[in-house]
DNA sequence: AGTGTGACTTGGG
DNA sequence: ACCCAAGCCACAC
């Protein structure tokens, strides 16, 4: 497994209840600013080996990134229920809940 | 080896 | 604010 991989995953796991991360957040701070797609990827591969709260990745829209389909009402479920607020086209306000591991803590 | 696709991102109209 | 096009990277056929 490469670094990237294994540090993509320990970020989402990060990730604190109630807040969320965009797929090109995890990609820079994972090193690969490119790497978005990447992270797709891997959440789409790991998330269930290895429990990814994947429900807390969102696209930089702010938008639940996957399509239409039981997965999606399950993530919209899953960020109401952790408090964040999900209008009715599952966008949310990155600017509330947006995860910053580098400055959300010190500022 | 080449082509197509995707739970993406950014920039421009 | 919304829609469209181009860029990028890895995987599947």
């Amino acid at each position: 497994m490469n670094p990237f991989t294994c540090k993509v995953i320990e970020i989402i796991k990060s990730i604190p209840e109630g807040y969320v991360m965009t797929y090109g957040q995890v990609a820079e701070l994972a090193g690969s600013r490119r790497g978005a797609r990447q992270v797709v990827r891997i959440l789409h591969s790991m998330s269930r080996i290895h429990q990814l709260p994947w429900h807390r990745v969102v696209n930089a829209k702010g938008e639940i990134a996957i399509r239409e389909d039981e997965s999606r009402s399950l993530q919209l479920l899953y960020l109401t229920g952790e408090g964040i607020q999900v209008d009715g086209n599952g966008r949310i306000d990155l600017e509330v809940y947006r995860y910053n591991p580098d400055c959300g803590d010190g500022v």
